[in-house]
DNA sequence: CCCCGTGTTGAACACTGTTCAACTTGCCGT
DNA sequence: ACGGCAAGTTGAACAGTGTTCAACACGGGG
């Protein structure tokens, strides 16, 4: 059988990580539409056909290259240190630059009508949980509103983060409202929705310092309507 | 110079807006990939280079589809009625459901690599306006917090839809959840949610009636902030 | 030593977006 | 009423894409 993980090729030393290098190497330089299968074998010195024997498919070598970056943004995360409230902040920023340093890799990973394996979607999965603790840990400060659920908490800011960016990086934010969000602003708005969408519960007792950047809404308390609408769907 | 805009074209009467109408088919019927310049042009029955007298490029196609998209969802967001905070939650109804009735035409309206043209930013621009007076009035009846922008308040709105929709209809969300998110509890999270981050002031003095059903709640009592929001328009 | 299987090639196929010379067709001026 | 003009359309072509496949090279095991 000879486990083929670990069978390391003939003619290039393991060639599937090259491909993969390769792959973001032109993902990077020239955008999505530059990532074409020919091309990466090009500049990997391979023949048009020589993927097929490492992905099975163009989606199968995106699905890669959208889980290596799931990898990444993960650590990413993962990097982000604080106390619970301070840490979201720190996450959301984090989220944001990674997504903004490279928005290329940002949109194989989430327009993945382009691929998308099980492996990825562990990955993603690991991504998403690292939200989930985090909000888990900022409901610990200041209770989530009613009994919404923490993974669902989560969605929503990796749902609110995400829809900022996508917008912004689409070039449908920037023209609408020229010059009013730079990247900067874009993290701060960012974090302090996601602060004011992920913990809502009442703070005015206990000044947090994540009260002093650039918008940071003071939370609120409409807890009921939250609830209400929980217990009736 | 017999303006183009009407000549109505010998063979076929205006093939401009059958081959809109062939790539709506399409894109309804097999998704953005389905979406082919050859394809439409097959199923107006014409030539393959038919379509660049009518438009410059695929792109052109696609902008001008997602044109259209966007003045049906500024249809769609205008017909949502009600007083402000239950407007809110009723557009935002209507926002999902119109990108999930049609996902695959909400994908070309912002996924928009693939065309976006300066007629299509504009329309866009409107339906953001539409969100933005509701941010407004919503912000009438209790106050945005800080000195945030109502129009960065309304983008905020726009982007945690945009998020969980994409998320969504991507396939990332349900694998991760499975069967946990629903189209209707996705609904009502966004609409909940958008009500959260519009209007965290304090509400518990006022019970409001958008706690209520899933959409189209019964109007309210707060017909002079939505008067006040109108006239400014 | 030869054989065998993995890895690779390069040519092929069907398809895409795009261009262009030639042709058709209706409208307008004289 | 007729000829000409310009817009509309065609069908073939080109480059480039994803994908497949018979043939070939090269390593290690008998």
């Amino acid at each position: 059988m000879t486990v083929p993980s670990r069978s390391v090729g003939q003619h290039h030393g393991d060639l599937r990580a090259e491909l993969l290098r390769a792959a973001l190497d032109l993902l990077h330089a020239g955008g999505v539409e530059a990532l074409t299968l020919r091309a990466v074998a090009r500049r990997a010195g391979v023949s048009p056909g020589a993927p097929y024997h490492h992905f099975a498919d163009k989606d199968a070598l995106l699905a890669a290259v959208a889980e290596d970056g799931f990898t990444r943004l993960h650590a990413a995360l993962a990097a982000a240190t604080g106390a619970p409230p301070a840490r979201l902040r720190a996450m959301c920023a984090a989220y944001t630059r990674f997504a903004l340093s490279q928005p290329a890799l940002y949109a194989v990973m989430f327009h993945p009508e382009l691929g998308q394996s099980p492996a990825m979607l562990t990955v993603a999965n690991a991504a998403l949980a690292t939200f989930e603790r985090l909000v888990a840990a900022v409901a610990d400060v200041s209770p989530l509103p009613g009994d919404q659920d923490r993974r669902e908490a989560a969605l929503l800011v990796w749902a609110l983060a995400h829809g900022a960016i996508v917008l912004h990086v689409g070039g449908m934010v920037r023209p609408l409202t020229p010059s009013l969000i730079d990247e900067d602003r874009l993290i701060s708005q960012v974090a302090a929705a996601c602060l004011g969408l992920a913990a809502s519960g009442p703070s005015e007792d206990h000044q947090d310092p994540l009260a002093q950047g650039v918008v940071n809404a003071p939370p609120a308390t409409l807890d009921d309507a939250f609830s209400q609408n929980r217990d009736g769907a």
